[in-house]
DNA sequence: TCAATACGTCGGAATATTCCGACGCGTCAA
DNA sequence: TTGACGCGTCGGAATATTCCGACGTATTGA
């Protein structure tokens, strides 16, 4: 059973492209499918990647399946790339310490 | 040849887990190994990959290899996160033009 | 009712990932 | 000089990912 990690569902670029897509409003499977140069069982397949991820929610409309982009999953790679932006504000900090220090010394 | 994709390098919980040890400094290979429930070859295989996607830089210090953050491959995610960050306001802001529509009718 | 459409999923193949033990190379300290 | 240390990488095994064709199911429209 395949893990519903956010950062492995984002790991292939099809499945980025197509939250991409969806960004733009629901779309139905054979609809995205037609945008790749890939079959729609693989397509499909990689929905289903993004939903056990939560990233996507389905709806039922008569015989298509139309999928909605739920972006909420992704503020769990935000708050974990925050602790990089804060890393990197530290190092500046840290070296304007220092180039303060030089010019006082 | 495996790709030097950033979010490919991301997807792994130990190479994550890596690179916020390195936030705290640099650190040797047996070091880092040591964290983890991992044989050391493991670790320096997950170091290959953060070495190919450019998240790390290694400094050689006599017969050990310390291996320092970087953090500057992180801003493509940012910016594809973005994306979505605006498309949230974006919904936001449209259900705020709803809720007004509705209110001065 | 019946053919066409939209879809999920299965079996299987090709490939990638992840991990380990073993080996060899350079470096250190005695 | 020599044994121990730190490291990268290789061969190989186990497992996961990615993709396809084929099939079954449900829905639509004629």
């Amino acid at each position: 059973m395949p893990s519903p990690d956010v950062f492995a569902a984002l790991a292939n670029p099809v499945r980025r492209e197509i939250l991409m897509q969806l960004r733009q409003g629901p779309r139905g499977v054979t609809e995205l499918a037609s945008g790749f140069a890939l079959g729609r069982p693989a397509v499909s397949e990689h929905l289903q990647v993004l939903r056990k991820a939560h990233l996507v929610r389905e709806e039922p409309r008569g015989r298509e399946r139309y999928y909605h982009l739920d972006p909420r999953p992704l503020a769990e790679v935000e708050v974990w790339l925050e602790a990089f932006t804060r890393y990197w504000k530290q190092r500046l900090a840290a070296l304007d310490d220092l180039l303060a220090e030089k010019g006082t010394t």
